[in-house]
DNA sequence: GCTTGATCTGAACGCACGTTCAGATAAACA
DNA sequence: TGTTTATCTGAACGTGCGTTCAGATCAAGC
């Protein structure tokens, strides 16, 4: 017994990282041994290492993948010149990501702390870049008079945590949509930032 | 080499729960050893298990005596009959409880898929009491009139999620003090039910 | 059909884990 | 002062960890 018929990199590679994230997501990093992972792909544990340097690089690489999509998906969004609907469509945008990638964002809070230093600095530093792009829109916002918050660093922090709460308690299938939860979430973001 | 002279239960007990809930919340339950809780403590490993059953009953012990003492605290409270006030008041015992004891409200939301089964149904059903409180309040002040939110439940989640978010950026000696943050996050929740 | 190279197995490495326990120690009490 | 008892040590247990690697296997190119 060993390679088993039909079995490629280009296979093998992506369902290690399935595997990775959605164990990961569920018992944390620290729990989860390569042997767990390795099972789940239907493959020894010594073959995950022909595809990742060690365990840590595996949860760097899940994470930086995951703000590096981020950050490039908010790219791809449209940008209106109006600071209000560029504020919509940032909380519609990250609560579309909340809900469809919720296990990434789950461990992009949960296992920050199991990075070691160089690793956590860069994923944090995408972090503040996304964070500083929804204060860019309440800046922007503020000075076109269109809403009103005592301080934008605290506001965007506030809305982030209130939308990506979202994936404690969303459960797909469940009493809302997608689009519901999104509505009644701006609803709320508008009204916090005094664009009633 | 044995016992070390002056030490006694009533003092080791009480800081195998203080390195436990430190280290928990620093790099998480599943990366911690007893040796490790054991070393912060001064004593070996094995002087540990005079205290507790075993690792997971130390952990479990941590979020129940917080969730307690959580929904302990909410009681004495004074709690006025106007739900406006109320809820200005829960939103600021919130603030205060998640700077005060930012340690144990971070792991008893990091460390839930850490605890057994029993265990987790046991602290899920104290969390759902605590987030009942705020959607009552919620309710009561719809009810009344002071405010408007399409979904009580969904308003309570948003506003936890929103007021938790806090310790993920809050640092003791930062820019702002409790009182200002409080007065910044209440500001937000007042208007994002709609009680502007 | 042979050779090559990518892919995987299976066993092994040293190490750290949670937990147990017999024995040592010192504080408390007679 | 002598005895008791709570407290702690230090060593040991079986287990599973991350990682390495020589050798087996198979797909592809000639």
């Amino acid at each position: 017994m060993a390679r088993t018929a039909g079995s490629h990199s280009d296979i093998t590679g992506p369902r290690i990282r399935e595997a990775a994230l959605r164990l990961f997501a569920k018992h944390g990093y620290a729990a989860v041994s390569m042997r767990r992972i390795a099972s789940e792909v239907g493959v020894q544990a010594g073959a995950l290492y022909n595809y990742i340097p060690d365990k840590q690089a595996l949860l760097f690489s899940l994470l930086k993948g995951h703000m590096d999509e981020l950050l490039e998906a908010w790219e791809a969004e449209p940008h209106p010149a109006d600071p209000l609907a560029r504020l919509e469509g940032f909380v519609r945008f990250h609560i579309r990501f909340t809900l469809r990638r919720a296990e990434s964002i789950f461990i992009s809070y949960m296992e920050l702390r199991n990075l070691e230093p160089e690793n956590f600095a860069q994923i944090e530093a995408l972090r503040s870049r996304y964070e500083g792009l929804l204060e860019q829109i309440l800046r922007d916002g503020q000075a076109a008079g269109q809403l009103s918050v005592p301080d934008t660093r605290i506001a965007a922090f506030a809305l982030i945590g209130m939308l990506t709460g979202v994936n404690t308690w969303y459960r797909e299938g469940g009493r809302l949509s997608e689009e519901e939860v999104a509505a009644l979430y701006w609803d709320m973001a508008r009204k916090a930032v005094g664009a009633g």
